[in-house]
RNA sequence: GGACAGGUGGGUGAGUGGUUAAAGCCAACAGACUGUAAAUCUGUCCCUCCUUGCGAGGUACGAAGGUUCGAAUCCUUCCCUGUCCA
């Protein structure tokens, strides 16, 4: 049931498009992924991610809905799709990305992750088989395996420690997997393994390397945006992609800026998740074609102009930046609401131009006016 | 006219002799945010100067005067505000 299809490939730069067939609809990449943690994309309804912004694919997370509201319950209540009314493709992450944000709350053994809940305290062990049940309980079509997220700097012997404790959970993980759907003969799933390695390019070929033998649906590059610079994240990206099986998606986990999009797809990325454009949309941080717009400026107090002249978004055919900036000010919700919407739809307008663009063989020509426009 | 209460930096509001250029909150101004513990967090927020430092001066707690080594804090007078009584 899962399958990638390649379409196009840039024989240039590597840039790839292709379709996602999934138990819940064709998804095209190259994509980006809204991210929507708690059964939600913050701020914006299902209503407007499905139709307004006609988003394919969003992101959930195993650890907080394993907390709240549990995926027993989900289950009980159709799963995660029906539960939040979302009826396309859903990918979730493995509580990994946890073991890095929430470091002062978690105990990671060779078993797997000792978390204490951030909600009340409660103790909660993650191992690799149970978040692939998790995952399987909210009937995720895109799994992700659980990975050690680590924090950068590493030195090289702790990330070759933790890059072979990863290794050892996507097998465990993918062990599990297999004899879980074989007994209940669904392929509507895919699991994910993750190439972590730090910043030490031995360590991010090991690792790819030693994943191919899972034969996975698709492969993710994790560990990256902790905290190194930029040029070294888009390096181990560009080091590990050529590694992966051609015909299966690769998915950059947690990227990242506007403009470091096409950098990504330029390397062979097909899939791409950030909570940028929602976080920073709530916290009055717009992404235009021109570049960023901090809404509460005071420059904006009486602009009637809309955040992104060029965009086609609701926000923007409707509202001025002088009453955007006035709802922020005020600490009106429907600025969330507003700012959301506007800022996932550049995203995806981006990642939906640079796929007509590999289709019909322009992405070079994309590519080099992205990165002269960055550096004006 | 009388009795109380009170006047603090843009706003609120602590402080009741020295560690106070004066807490906290708000507003204002700027910054951060990358598989979401985030509708969050950080910084600046009297003026001037420089060797940019837990730097040096100056002004400042209604007004004027006084006590004191030292006052937003104590005393005197005046002005103003609120509540109540006539």
């Amino acid at each position: 049931m899962f399958r990638f299809e390649l379409q196009a490939t840039c024989p240039e730069t590597g840039a790839r498009a292709g379709i996602l067939h999934t138990a819940h609809g064709d998804v095209e990449t190259p994509v980006f992924m809204p991210v929507g943690t708690q059964g939600t994309v913050k701020g914006i309804l299902a209503r407007d991610l499905l139709n307004d912004l006609d988003a394919k694919i969003i992101l959930g997370n195993t650890y907080h809905l394993f907390l709240r509201p549990g995926h027993e319950a989900i289950r009980k209540l159709g799963g995660l799709h029906k539960f939040m009314n979302w009826p396309r493709a859903i990918l979730t992450d493995s509580g990994g990305f946890q073991v890095f944000s929430l470091d002062t709350l978690r105990k990671v053994t060779e078993e797997g992750v000792l978390f204490r809940s951030h909600l009340n305290g409660d103790p909660h062990f993650f191992t690799p088989e149970s978040t692939v049940d998790v995952q399987l309980a909210l009937d995720s079509d895109i799994m992700m395996v659980l990975d050690e997220c680590l924090a950068y700097p590493a030195s090289h012997e702790a990330a070759r420690v933790s890059t072979e404790r990863t290794l050892r959970w996507a097998r465990a993980g993918y062990d599990h997997y297999r004899r879980v759907s074989s007994a209940n003969g669904d392929g509507e799933h895919a699991l994910f393994p993750i190439v972590q390695g730090s910043m030490y390019p031995d360590l991010r070929r090991h690792c790819a390397e030693e994943l191919l033998p899972l034969d996975a649906e698709g492969y993710a590059i994790g560990g990256l945006s902790v905290g190194e610079p930029r040029a070294l994240s888009l390096e181990m990206a560009e080091l590990t992609t050529p590694l992966l099986p051609t015909d299966r998606p690769r998915y950059v986990m947690g990227v990242g800026m506007p403009d470091e999009l096409p950098e990504y797809v330029a390397r062979g990325v097909d899939m791409m998740d950030c909570v940028l454009p929602s976080r920073n949309a709530r916290n009055g941080y717009f992404f235009t074609s021109q570049g960023r717009v901090v809404i509460k400026q005071a420059q904006y107090k009486e602009d009637p102009s809309p955040v992104d002249e060029t965009c086609p978004c609701y926000t923007c055919r409707n509202f001025s930046r002088a009453y955007l900036r006035h709802l922020f000010l005020a600490g009106e919700m429907t600025f969330s609401t507003l700012a959301t919407l506007h800022n996932l739809r550049r995203y995806l307008d981006i990642m939906g131009q640079m796929r007509e663009a590999i289709l019909v063989g322009e992405f070079p020509t994309f590519l080099r006016a992205q990165r002269a426009a960055t550096l004006t």
